[in-house]
DNA sequence: TAATGAAACTGGTAGTGACCACATGACCAG
DNA sequence: CTGGTCATGTGGTCACTACCAGTTTCATTA
């Protein structure tokens, strides 16, 4: 057995456990759609209870690792990418798992009003200032995307060009300065043909078909904390969702 | 109170009182961002465990109908279109949610070996035959989309013209026919121009714009069940999905 | 008056024990 | 050989209990 669960440490059992068969079901250690040890027999492997065995599958069943079959037992999912995984996504992790490397030129940083459809969808009083922020996101270099964030940010509440710069995520920043963990989003994409200054910016011809991408980030709580307008170049990226019921 | 839970009731408690939650949420009758009762007044009210308050409300947290707070409450979350918002929808869920009649007119449905692409995706030996079908999907009447399905069915499993336009939705079908629950997809969005084939059953100008979608579903066992192509005409057609962390 | 700290709430984690529902394979009767 | 039955294994549901970890409130203290 690989690991072992410590109760004195701070991280709760159920989670550590999830590590642990996470781990086996990535290392292959466990073939595809093979069963893993039973929920008896995992609480005596790891001297744990059922109740918290169980917390632990069904943490890797919600995130596709693994499959339950009443009566028979619990399995491997056999998704072949299934590790890099995520739904919701930042642009930079979204270009990381493909393997490409991601680059922004910021055009602007600034505090303004925005249009009230902007300030409705982010459920603020009419003048609120925002912080927006205009990026051409590149891909290996290349211009891939006109990215605009609008964000709804408390007092106190900086985010600046240097930060933005060196993380290179906006995610990361408001994770791990902010404390703001993004937890749901609403997005909707469409077709659109380029503008004259779209083209420019993103060397392409004018009237060149674009996806057109507009999300609502939600935090933790449910509160709105960004809206942002993505548009890509058609001929340069695929979007990817996996979907569940 | 408005409902009780049923003890002899072979539905599962958790879900009975996830019912009654969601009932709640739905009518009003909690403020968004209110407290709902605590799990210890739950407990009361419903005359029923704490562990099986807990599941339902899990639940209805994953579902985005409520967010917890350590140390605060549990609070009704506050997007308002939460009632309809489903992750994986067919195409006729999905227009219905819009408030738009589904159509569709059916251009073939036969037995055939695919090619190679597809019959991978599908995880079939090659040579396997599957069900094409293909169609123009409707909206409110006016041609939306192009769609070809591809199905990896079973000895026995069969679906007809018929059913299909009985039925409407091929989701419905599997579901209820075949017991095949979808259960999750991945799905790639990306822009392309129209063929002039693809132009005149679309009712467009050849070259226009398209939005084209390929998804691959899985069933509950993580076994792919359909390989399915849509070209949406990109004036006409919003994608929207909901992600998660 | 302002600071503090204890009490009383909230959800989070964990164990134990019980029984139900479904799948499977061995066995037996026809 | 066929079909039923039963034991045993699996996950699914549920109750009860205990304690931990944050938040809020409010009486007490400096």
């Amino acid at each position: 057995m690989s690991r072992m669960i410590d109760p004195y440490d701070a991280i709760p059992k159920y989670y550590q456990l999830a590590a642990i068969l996470r781990e086996k079901i990535e290392n292959g250690d466990w073939e595809p759609r093979s069963a893993i040890p039973s929920e008896r027999q995992l609480e005596v492997l790891y001297d744990i209870s059922r109740t918290t065995i169980r917390e632990a599958i069904d943490q890797l069943v919600r995130q596709g690792y693994l499959y339950r079959e009443h009566g028979r037992g619990t399995f491997v999912s056999p998704q072949k990418l299934q590790k890099a995984m995520l739904d919701l996504t930042s642009f930079s992790e979204d270009l990381l798992r493909r393997g490409i490397q991601p680059g922004q030129i910021i055009r602007s940083l600034e505090w303004i009003v925005p249009i009230p459809k902007i300030l409705q969808r982010l459920e603020l009083a009419p003048a609120t200032k925002v912080l927006r922020i205009e990026r051409i996101r590149l891909g290996d270099g290349v211009p891939i995307g006109l990215q605009t964030s609008f964000l709804a940010l408390k007092e106190g509440q900086e985010i600046t060009r240097e930060e933005l710069e060196e993380r290179g995520s906006l995610y990361t920043i408001l994770q791990e300065k902010l404390r703001i963990i993004p937890s749901e989003a609403d997005e909707t994409l469409e077709v659109t043909l380029a503008t004259p200054e779209e083209a420019a910016l993103l060397q392409i011809p004018a009237g060149a078909p674009l996806l057109l991408s507009e999300r609502v980030l939600f935090a933790q709580d449910r509160r709105p904390v960004e809206y942002v307008k993505i548009l890509y170049r058609g001929d340069r990226y695929r979007y990817t969702v996996r979907l569940r019921r």
